[in-house]
DNA sequence: AGGTGAGCTGTGCACGATCACAGAAAATCA
DNA sequence: TGATTTTCTGTGATCGTGCACAGCTCACCT
């Protein structure tokens, strides 16, 4: 352990250990990466040679001989806040967390807000310092992942792509079933007024849920009314908006299917000060299944997400295509939760 | 461009390129790099061949020889929903972002909740993956900290730590004198009764916004009370909770100086459900001048640390410490941010 | 005894870049 | 003009690993 000019310790090399283990560097290799056909003495010497050396492995030096990084991004492309403020987000990414942790694969997490950060971060993949990407929220419009994948990256994307573009890995929740379901279940329970809020119809979830939506209206033989139909942004303060409008636009409605938890409690915040009961006067419905969903009174109605199966789905396909075999997209079933405000 | 046998394309590399405009790949790193002593015509050569190849620089390779990964970490070791509920967090990640960003530096957001997760972060990272790392919340218990320290990683914490441990670098607001300033503010509104919520004494932060509390409470000849003094955890939830038991120990309280903004919101919806008005039976305030300090009503009067220049701060100190300097703590004074709670 | 295979070990090369160095060409100066 | 500097270029050597290969020892089997 020497010291260089300015003061910085330059660390040990798998040399260093072999000098100080009388054994060879092939031995130290072999002993790091699983150790077989490592005899038991030479084993012992390795590891007291590593404990006082200090030794760690240089992954520069290991990446650029085995092509791998074993590492993987979680690549966020839109304002920070609107991810960290999401439930769902944070049980997303502690899944992914989890799953990669068992392969011993550290997750990081990257934050493209300009185009700028954008570049560089593109920049920054492609150069090969992950092995490969899980992708948040594409719009439709988002570049970044017919980028990564034209670039030979491996990439899985959370959520069904918009644009029928470019043939990327996707695991997503049945997006339009789901809203069937739970429109259905707004009808059943008498309501004849039914608004949505959707989410971007340029993101995933957007159209499908309001194609759900269309879809329930017709079989109840219902008139499709663009007036009890509102666009949101997945954001609670997008849903409060939303509910303002539907309440000047069509203040007869008497349920709502909101397309995420978050606007949900925005919606029923605006419903409450209005003066309107939930579910009495106006029955609510989210999507999601957020922790958030629990969180206020009355305790709301949505579609769960199985976000467990999709983040494990997701890291499994990820490191399919790490591996070298080709994965395509998944769809997984979303669940009725029946509480109080539907 | 060649295929192979898995069907993963294999990139060009820098001989690939020389080949194809005619010149050597010492030219062809000249220009990558800066691109002085290159001539007219061989840049314009290069040019074309790095766009006919689509090569991309192998980090792997360049780190390896240079020792240096053009990048950084932001290291955060508690659980995630922690950071992602404050305001502050995206303020100070955004402006560590952006003045990275001007050095052509991305920043890796790492999230280590377990001990496992810890130590896999920890190994990745003294191997070599990072230049240098930010490093927020670390209790006076957490290991981190004296670990990557020891392992010799530029390292700049934010907040002064609280163990007089390790000589870590850090970049603090003046926490102690902040606090004297705001409950010398609420002494000087005639408030006799002023409590506090602290936040975690083991985390920065606590002990020092208590001592200026502590020590205006003194200088006025009040006594203290330990009726009046709560320990939060600096989040909204910690905040109610401190909120009911002081309103049950010290019923007669007429001011409360709450040691973060969120938890301050906490309090004064707590303070407001038991029928107290902010600002005329209870003055409320707060620190930080977090973008939540406005969200509510009565506005939250409180003390602004300047995040801008902390982030700013601990890049720059970072970007010393990787250049080879040493960097000492640095303390940024705060401001009295008067409005309505106080 | 001789052949076979498994366990273990060391050596050389490759990965893809940067960098120091030496030498050629062009520009500047006396 | 020749001497000197500046610009430009190509060639090893190097960074620290992993991996293929060859060789060596030892146990086991026929």
């Amino acid at each position: 352990m020497t010291t260089s000019a300015n003061g910085r310790r330059k660390p040990p090399t798998i040399h260093d250990v072999a000098r100080e283990a009388g054994v060879s560097r092939g031995t130290v290799s072999r002993f790091l990466n699983g150790g077989h056909y490592v005899s038991p003495a030479a084993r012992r010497a390795v590891e007291a040679a590593v404990r006082k050396t200090g030794y760690v492995v240089n992954r520069h030096a290991r990446s650029l001989s085995t092509g791998r990084s074993d590492s993987v991004a979680f690549l966020l492309t839109e304002p920070q806040e609107k991810f960290f403020e999401d439930p769902n987000f944070n049980v997303l990414l502690r899944g992914c967390t989890e799953r990669l942790a068992q392969h011993d694969i550290p997750l990081l997490l990257m934050l493209a807000e300009s185009d700028d950060d954008r570049r560089r971060l593109t920049r920054y993949i492609t150069s090969g310092h992950v092995d490969g990407v899980l992708l948040l929220s594409n719009h439709s419009g988002d570049p970044v992942a017919a980028e990564l994948h034209d670039a030979g990256i491996p990439l899985v994307v959370c959520g069904k792509p918009i644009g029928r573009g470019t043939k990327v890995s996707y695991v997503a929740a049945a997006d339009r079933e789901g809203a069937q379901d739970m429109v259905r279940h707004l009808l059943a329970g008498g309501r004849r007024r039914v608004g949505m809020v959707t989410g971007p119809l340029d993101m995933p979830g957007g159209p499908d849920r309001l194609a759900g939506y269309r879809d329930m209206l017709a079989e109840a033989g219902l008139p499709y009314d663009p007036a009890l139909v509102v666009e949101g942004d997945f954001r609670r303060s997008g849903g409060e908006r939303a509910a303002r409008r539907l309440l000047a636009q069509a203040p007869d409605l008497d349920a709502v299917f909101v397309a995420s938890d978050l606007m949900a409690l925005g919606v029923v915040g605006v419903l409450q000060q209005a003066g309107r009961s939930v579910p009495d006067d106006i029955a609510v419905g989210g999507f999601d299944d957020s922790p958030a969903a629990t969180a206020i009174a009355p305790a709301l109605t949505t579609m769960r997400q199985p976000f467990d199966r999709i983040s494990a789905e997701m890291v499994r396909m990820l490191l399919a295509q790490i591996a070298g075999e080709d994965t395509a997209g998944v769809i997984l079933p979303t669940e009725l939760v029946v509480r109080d405000s539907a």
